[in-house]
DNA sequence: TATTGTTATACTCTATAACTATA
DNA sequence: TATAGTTATAGAGTATAACAATA
């Protein structure tokens, strides 16, 4: 079986298109100050009733644990969200979203989301269904597994 | 209407594809001196039979020229690629693969495939074929159009 | 005047190791 | 002994600006 050309390959295409999509986010998000991971860890926090720990947030992400001590850190100093000790276990803290992180959430998601889907303007709402699934399928089952070391 | 969580975000989603694949490409292609970036460069090279310019390479790539730059000085450094001048334009250079690249190639290309195919085996041929025409449509529609500065 | 390749610089992202405090 | 968080560091990727040679 023959191997397809770079520009057919489907993992040069995904990291092209992943590529096109995260600078049209960052773009989307500057007048937030924020940037897509910051913005990521966030959302996770905002839509979580209790907030997460961050090695659960570093799970869901697919991020190293102390990447994620950054980004909190970040998110933390400006405000949006905050570190509460996690009744039951003194070693983890909740990453939990404040008021302030709800409200700049909520234009950032629209902002981002308009500018991405610009960016998938090609591809009708019905395609751009179909790539959210495949993409949700591979990452739940190539994802989780080598998230540790 | 209503925002995507997250976890349903087609921008998030194909960034955390995008990881995963690169990373199994990356992995698959140490044994071969190579990374993804050094790799597509060599790659456009040897299907080229003339080679191509920094700035075609730059263009298809979406890269900036003086990213090109580097990663050809590494491939030629490796013997892999060398620059000609090219005729006709005493500005510019031709990348051309040569022999050695074009053997490193033929490995390379076959591990960093079965890499990627292996991190979308959930989905089906026929769902990894619709996967990447999904993809290549939305690179040639957003893709050319913000390279240049 | 515009384009090709180049050098330089700064910032972001990724990967890893090692440490502390708790469990 | 394992786990949650943290600190530190190095390498890779991304983004810009400026310049020389040539068109």
């Amino acid at each position: 079986m023959d191997l397809p050309a770079l520009t057919d390959d489907v993992g040069y295409l995904l990291s092209r298109t992943s590529g096109i999509t995260a600078r049209a986010a960052n773009t989307a998000l500057a007048g937030y100050g924020l940037r897509v991971r910051q913005y990521s860890v966030l959302s996770l926090a905002a839509d979580a009733p209790d907030g997460l720990s961050q090695r659960e947030l570093a799970g869901v992400l697919g991020l190293d644990p102390s990447q994620v001590v950054l980004l909190v850190d970040e998110l933390a100093d400006a405000g949006l969200v905050l570190r509460r000790p996690c009744p039951g276990d003194r070693r983890a803290r909740l990453v939990v979203a404040t008021d302030e992180g709800r409200r700049v959430l909520g234009g950032a998601r629209r902002q981002a989301h308009d500018g991405v889907r610009h960016q998938l303007r090609a591809l009708s709402d019905r395609e751009q269904e179909t790539l959210r699934d495949l993409l949700a399928r591979v990452v739940r089952s190539a994802g989780g597994v080598s998230v540790g070391r």
